[in-house]
DNA sequence: CGGTGTTGTGGGACCGGTCCCATAATTATA
DNA sequence: TATAATTATGGGACCGGTCCCACAACACCG
């Protein structure tokens, strides 16, 4: 077992209060007593536990975080934010990989209350659970913020850091009509995906100013994965009458365009310009040149965090949302080189 | 403030000594008070207090896990392995990205020490700090046990679960010459990283035992990034007279070689066949079939915590190195087409 | 009917800290 | 030099659980 304040107090016989004090320096405590008490703490290896101080402090330090995919490229670099902040301000985080899995979810929101977390971070959307819903309600109630990262609208009951995918999806669009595009078809999410209809909306609003028609068809409903985009992609390019360009919604689903794209022997953007959402960094590093949205995650991330720490020193703040704008890497793959 | 069994033993109007039976059902309890109980908990919405259970137990659950970055997909997946196996066998996770960095990671054993870990994990070499080392040391020797997941040589004293890069390495070499590949080089990472020297050996007891000569100028050393392998590649593709085929130590490498290959307008397998390490997925996902030698980093993560988990079990074991030998993923860009 | 189990429940110490309050020692002030 | 203020230290309650032990209630058995 490890050494406690007692044996700490004991072999520098002082009391167990004087021990505390010169830990947290707090009180008085003469210089001679101090050096004695630090000299027996090196000897020893003492190191305060935790788990004790967060029982008597009634602070555990914690915070939970509830991540869909830590393997995603673009929810990684979101934690990386948050901890970058975390650590600096001190606190633990408790990480949860839900698998956009519902019980996990549940499980995890269980989990935390029994951890006692003072806050709780959620990367994208919070599972549409009644339960969840009514557990994050309960959880603020008793005094846990919440900051939701890249949310569902739904729930802006809720602080939240977002990304403008109107902007950036707006933004890509006119990139694609300046660089001479005509016809221009979307590859979008879910639509029960609240940033799915953002970058749809972004993008048909951008067509319609600029004059331009989009046509029914060259809307591609997939499901952000790289899947359904292959063979929507596929689809596509082997009709008569096409787009010559095309907005694409995710990162995985540039993946599987680009995969048909590969496959029908074409080439970008020769044949099919485009222009993608999140970072491609593999595809760049190798050359290919993918232009895109950027959107910056790291700083979603950071922002979370110091909103919530801000809530946490002040519980009776406004909610508020926090909207950033991509920014637009164009790289060649928008050309029209027709 | 939550309830506390104090408040539920209350409104139960029973001793806390009869909630606690209830909660963690172990002694005697009449049925008609169990319901009551639970009853009360439900209605409270009460959930029991980690922390103070961890004091009263001397148990934290947790076990501390150091990475050298977590967004780097052979890492993360191993993260993967080692949560479904914790979450399974309820032990919570303390994770930690180093950035390989040595003074981060001393911060994270201290962190992990006063939060009372059980275990430890450690994904790839620890720092080569001395202090470090005898962290470790001193961590085990208070019964704390250690868990390498494909880390360095130097530390065999600890239990580990490692890559046989040798043999990895080896097997792609077979697979180059099989292919009729004469001349083959390779991109290896920095020598002072046991993994590299491990590949480095396998490559050429393979070419070795196939009666080829490995040429001097043909083993590149680079640093396990794209940069360094990038501008290696392109040296070594001017050259006049050059390998035909590479085995390619990391996938960030791979993606280096790529890069200089695509921008000497090159084309692979035609003018540079290679075998990778470590899975591309992305590379692959957009049709461009690259072969690799796939190391079973999800398996090292679960065996690595099944592992800690016997450990905590029975702490008088044999240290015990598990070896996984990696499977030969060959897609097309390995073929010598001359 | 009294002894012996088996069930069911409560009391209190303990885990390792923090912190308030009392008191002791030292120094400043009148 | 007595008194007040400041500095230094210790004692004990408390945080929210667990668990051992004592004891009460009830059944069974000879």
């Amino acid at each position: 077992m490890p050494a406690t304040i007692k044996d700490i107090a004991k072999a520098a016989q002082v009391s167990r209060s004087t021990v505390s004090r010169v830990l947290n320096d707090s009180g008085y405590v003469k210089e001679e007593t101090r050096t004695r008490v630090l000299a027996v703490i090196e000897e020893l290896n003492y190191s305060p536990s935790a788990i004790a101080r967060s029982l008597s402090n009634k602070r555990s330090n914690t915070i939970g975080v509830i991540v869909p995919d830590i393997n995603n490229p673009f929810f990684a670099e979101m934690i990386k934010g948050v901890t970058r902040v975390a650590d600096k301000e001190g606190y633990r985080l408790l990480l949860v990989d839900s698998d956009e899995n519902n019980e996990k979810e549940q499980l995890a929101l269980q989990a935390f209350q029994e951890q006692r977390i003072e806050g709780l971070l959620i990367v994208a959307t919070p599972a549409k659970e009644k339960k969840s819903l009514e557990h994050l309600r309960w959880m603020r109630a008793h005094h846990i913020p919440i900051v939701l990262l890249d949310g569902h609208v739904k729930y802006d009951e809720f602080d939240g850091v977002f990304i403008d995918h109107y902007q950036g999806a707006h933004d890509a669009t006119i990139a694609l009509v300046q660089a001479g595009h005509k016809r221009i078809g979307i590859l979008t999410g879910k639509l029960s995906s609240r940033p799915a209809m953002e970058r749809l909306r972004g993008f048909q609003d951008a067509m319609t100013e600029c004059g331009l028609v989009s046509y029914d068809e060259d809307i591609l409903f997939g499901d952000y994965g790289h899947e359904k985009a292959y063979h929507l992609t596929k689809e596509m390019l082997t009709r008569k009458k096409r787009p010559s360009a095309l907005f694409v919604s995710s990162n995985q689903m540039v993946l599987g365009m680009m995969r048909a794209v590969s496959e029908l022997r074409m080439k970008i953007p020769q044949d099919l310009a485009f222009i993608g959402f999140d970072q491609l960094e593999t595809l760049n590093l190798i050359g290919m040149n993918c232009s895109t949205v950027d959107a910056h995650t790291v700083e979603v991330g950071e922002l979370a965090m110091k909103r919530l720490i801000q809530r946490l020193e002040n519980e009776k703040l406004e909610t508020a949302h926090t909207v950033l704008r991509p920014d637009l890497s164009l790289r060649g793959s928008e050309a029209n080189l027709k």
